[in-house]
DNA sequence: TAATATTGATTTATATATAGTCCATTAAAT
DNA sequence: ATTTAATGGACTATATATAAATCAATATTA
């Protein structure tokens, strides 16, 4: 074996990711699901199922968002229809900005 | 090549990566920041950035994480004080859940 | 208490995500 | 209009995430 390279997360990164876990954790438990039946249900493993309860920040997100939806917690506090609306306003938004950020020369836009 | 295994993943699911990646192109952009300068201080590669924004699923959730985190975009709409709480609280309604999860036999607990 | 479903953890083989590079196109600033 | 930084897309090699299987420990129900 190579040398691996271990990437490192921010606090914050990891509390979210963590937390996320728990919330699927406890909403799987509350609705009496067990962890392979969810797993099924997701299309997934049940040992990816532990890491997402986790918190292991390697697992894709959508995995995890799919096993969101399944237990019941909801991503962004909103339903599918209001998932549509902040789009289409993340789209609009996107829309005003320059299409390429160009940052003049040697200036650092750090602030400091 | 072997047979490779598509795995599906539900509108909402979809809608909610999508919805993220979108956030924090919006983000970075209105921060002037380049997509290779919020690259390098992810860690990861300009690749995978532009998959983040594009919302691939397939992303590992602390990569996602860690750039929105860059850019400005809360997650859980939290600080990281609020996250603590956050997690307390979901550690507190996880304890009061029994441990494992004991389906009485044949009794299906799907509802209809 | 006994029976057994559920969970946690580990291991291995395989699929695939990622980094790194390159090139073409686009768009911002001069 | 010119210059060139920024972006989007493709390709390859490598690291690693995932599925699958197994086993031990635990907790739930009868």
């Amino acid at each position: 074996m190579s040398k691996s390279v271990t990437h490192s997360y921010s606090r914050y990164s990891r509390a979210a990711a963590g937390l996320l876990g728990k919330l699927i954790r406890a909403a799987r438990k509350q609705r009496r699901l067990t962890a392979q039946e969810t797993a099924d249900r997701a299309g997934i493993s049940r040992g990816l199922l532990q890491r997402i309860e986790k918190g292991d920040p390697k697992c894709g997100i959508g995995a995890v968002f799919e096993v969101a939806t399944i237990v019941g917690v909801q991503l962004f506090d909103a339903d599918e229809a209001a998932l549509a609306g902040h789009t289409r306003q993340a789209e609009q938004h996107l829309a005003l900005l320059p299409k390429s950020v160009r940052r003049s020369p040697r200036a650092v836009t750090d602030d400091f």
